[in-house]
DNA sequence: TATGAATGAGTTTTCATTCAT
DNA sequence: CATGAATGAAAACTCATTCAT
């Protein structure tokens, strides 16, 4: 009825399903391929999680949890609010070139979920979403943002930017170095790319 | 064996499922219903389309087939590359404001396909992506954006930014005017949100 | 969504269903066995059943109906209510044993099922049990019958005694001539078993 | 391998069975939900029965054994037939309606077991049937029943009347005193329905 | 051209039972 | 004696596609 949530069982079955997910896509990832990956029976993946749903959901929760976690420990050490939003976009392009089946099954294959799986990954996406907000605030505070920012559409163009940026490096296998991207994007949306001749 | 790609049923059949996919979402959109509400057999959607992604696919290449034209024409009755920029922003607001229909089907719903049918997908956008390029390689030509800008990253910014923003206004049911975002979303991308003084 | 309720291939399926569970027992009847025996394929019977348990509610509703129907008839036919019970009581036996496979069916496969479904079957017995229920208030009118009596036991007495023959008959692989246990059965119930020696 | 057939926790396993059973119905009551109830470990009662089949059949043969062994002393009481008869039914109505969960298990949830099972039920039975039947013999020798009897039509006349009336008593769900009834259902079962004017 | 009845492959989930501790 | 984590077999149902009419 309940379930585990714990125990090595519980992160090899989740990391299993990334690679799975990764290898063969979110439609061929059935339950068994997964197991079987995971080194378990079937059975065994349902004392861990309700359902396949709630597999997916926690694998997406667990993973997305870290990145941010690590994301914004890595920016409390940056002062200024410029680094901090280089820092952002450098941890973001970083955490996932590093793992590039995380890559793949974040920015493709989850996606294709049914519109109540991504409102619970959304749920997930707000915590950073957050953070996102926190920066662009304090750059209005410290003047060195714009005051008459409308912040929603600047979080929209920050987000949008870095994720259509790393969907479109997994969509070319990886082939680009993602983390040199971090710099130029960073400069093109504090600056915009008005060329200013002085 | 071949399908006929023109014909009244043909664009009906299109619009049905377009109705059929933003009201029930993509996983609850069967052949047979788009056919009832087309009001033809569901035998008959196979005289005109090769299979369901035949019919998906289609259903996108119409319909931003007409989006990226409609968009070109407007752009060419502007003279400045920066009013081009402004033009294609409020375009593509524009045309999805007016039909809720479609925006929910492209930001929402035709994303739960496979990877399969979303490469094909991207076929239809390079087209659209083309043209932003055209405008980015315009503005460099004409002094307006900096000389050394990563065409790529520019336009995964535009595109980014400008489709985020919408699908945000679908996720929020159309309840904000889109339309009236084209100007400061063009505004942050041209000058990016730095403070300047002066 | 809807289903057909009607065509040869209704008939088809539920004769299949009856002689399926009457061969390997309610609980290994699958879909897929059903659907062999009935030479069609799985799916097809889920154009004429909503779902398995459609599927032997109306296999009991059509078969029970004709059932009554038929039993109805013969009464009819009767004057003495003495007459009408023993009718009764021989459509009944008669009924079942010339379909061993129904009888055995109704009398030991069909209760096997969950309270649900027998709830729906009880429903459909209920005009079966009205119906002894007018041969008593009969009998009573009449003055066959004891004016005192409590219709709700007697009706018990009646089907209870009927309905216990019937399986201990299915149960004992119909070796005995039920059709010649409805005289004493109908002379038990009507006199009971007290030895009157006048 | 064997199973231990006594001990405090067989008794706790089986009185949990029948809570567990009552309350949530056959087919949804698992071991696990049992052995929580019972407050034993789900490997334990497979030290106490060889299977799930095993203790049901043990419920049945423990509570059936203590009823009928019940039922037993009380009719070697009575002297006369007909006294012995009543005292049979007055039994097994008393005990069924001071156990409701009992009655629930057996009139209604039992019978929903497989063919095979309800064969083992069958003979546990078999001494009840035996009893009821030398109480018909008993009448007969003493001219108290008609001679002429058929033992099993009457044996399926008293078992049957009396067990569709618990039944329809568990149905409706215990509102009416079933202890009640065990006069006329003796009085119907002995004279039947007839009216005798004089 | 158009129909729509028929097909049948494919997957999540449950739960009785085991056995290492 | 007792535990409870792990196992893995088994089945109802959906729906894209076909093809005889």
């Amino acid at each position: 009825m309940t379930v585990k949530r714990k125990g090595p069982k519980y992160e090899k079955i989740i990391d299993a399903a990334v690679t799975v997910i990764a290898k063969h896509g979110y439609h061929q990832s059935q339950i068994s391929k997964i197991a079987r990956e995971a080194g378990v029976a079937d059975g065994t993946i349902y004392l861990y999680f309700k359902n396949k749903e709630d597999l997916l959901i926690s694998l997406f929760r667990e993973k997305m949890g870290r990145f941010i976690d690590t994301t914004i420990d890595e920016i409390e050490q940056q002062h200024s609010v410029e680094d901090k939003l280089l820092t952002l976009i450098e941890m973001h392009f970083k955490q996932l070139s590093v793992d590039h089946e995380l890559a793949i099954v974040t920015q493709l294959e989850l996606r294709q979920t049914n519109r109540e799986l991504r409102a619970k990954i959304g749920e997930v996406l707000k915590r950073y979403l957050e953070l996102v907000d926190s920066l662009i605030y304090e750059g209005i505070d410290e003047k060195v943002f714009h005051p008459d920012l409308d912040i929603r559409i600047v979080r929209q163009m920050i987000f949008g930017t870095i994720d259509e940026t790393t969907t479109s490096w997994v969509m070319n296998d990886h082939r680009f170095d993602l983390t040199a991207l971090a710099k130029p994007v960073h400069d093109l949306l504090i600056n915009g790319f008005r060329y200013r001749s002085s």
